[in-house]
DNA sequence: GCGAGATTGTTCACATGCTAATCAATTGTT
DNA sequence: AACAATTGATTAGCATGTGAACAATCTCGC
């Protein structure tokens, strides 16, 4: 590639043209393989979100505390707070609070919890399936490596030495 | 991979392990790409999205209609208006209206917004720069040309024909 | 056992994601 | 010209993203 034949500098302002961009094209394809998911979501009445910690404590088999829940669903904890009382309020998930601390807070899923999640899983594991079948199983595994690795990038800081 | 090693089914419920799962995957490699920019951002006052605004009029070099607008930044009809409220309130952006279609609103970079992309485009550029450097630009163009295939694909609507 | 500091979770305030509804302006039809 | 259908953009309403502040509880040094 070379320097500048991407580049749109009708004002002075050079930049990478932005459907390029890692972040945008990250976007794009989320949105793509998530629309898969929507439809079979919104049958359910379940957001993507409320869906990932269902999904998680599922997946754990076990009651989880919010904090841990929150990495599982890579889900800020104000935003789970929120998610929780929801889920709550429809019996899919309930609380208990340890005696040994009781600032911490286990959640489990409910009997209604758990059949919701057994009805949804065959239809999920299908839509995923869609998937790897147009993009291929191989390829999306490779997809996936690449993916883990770029998460597990530690980028330094670059507001502070420039100023 | 074999079949089942990386099921957990401790109620049932056979599911893939969800860090595996590819929008999980595209959700956190896009976090990692984005903890570069964000305090870029944070310095200027500006959101992501209000950011991709921004980006795209100075990337057009020229005013552009709303709609499309939308479809360069990739954000909603609704967040964008929004967003333009805010971004007309900081006086980085204008508009107008044509006569041959008084439905449509032409928006632009006012100088301000011009000024304020001409500074923070340098250090954008070295914030992707070293993405590119620790993760490998060859391999980052492999990776974003995936992304682009699998951005392109069209699922078929599996909600209907299973129930 | 007491108070400073750390930890867990929630609440707040504002911006966005998303679906549906609305409003104004334009187009097509008769 | 009159009117229904269409289009471009905004508004409404609810849920989440995000950084900051809070409340309750626990830990530890003294």
């Amino acid at each position: 590639m070379t320097a500048d034949d991407n580049m749109t500098a009708e004002d002075g302002i050079a930049m990478r043209p932005f459907t390029e961009s890692l972040p945008m094209a990250l976007l794009k394809a989320r949105e793509a393989a998530m629309r898969v998911f929507r439809p079979l979501l919104a049958e359910y009445g379940l957001t993507e979100q409320q869906w990932r910690v269902l999904r998680a404590l599922a997946a754990a088999g076990d009651d989880l505390e919010v904090g841990v829940l929150a990495e599982h669903t890579f889900l800020l904890s104000p935003s789970l707070s929120r998610i929780l009382v929801t889920l709550e309020g429809r019996s899919l998930i309930s609380r208990a609070t340890p005696d040994h601390d009781r600032r911490r807070s286990l959640i489990s899923l409910t009997t209604g919890g758990r059949r919701l999640m057994a009805r949804f899983a065959p239809r999920g594991e299908a839509a995923y399936a869609e998937i790897e079948r147009q993009f291929g199983t191989a390829r999306l595994h490779r997809l996936l490596n690449e993916l883990h690795e770029l998460a597990a990038l530690d980028f330094i800081d670059l507001s502070e030495d420039v100023g």
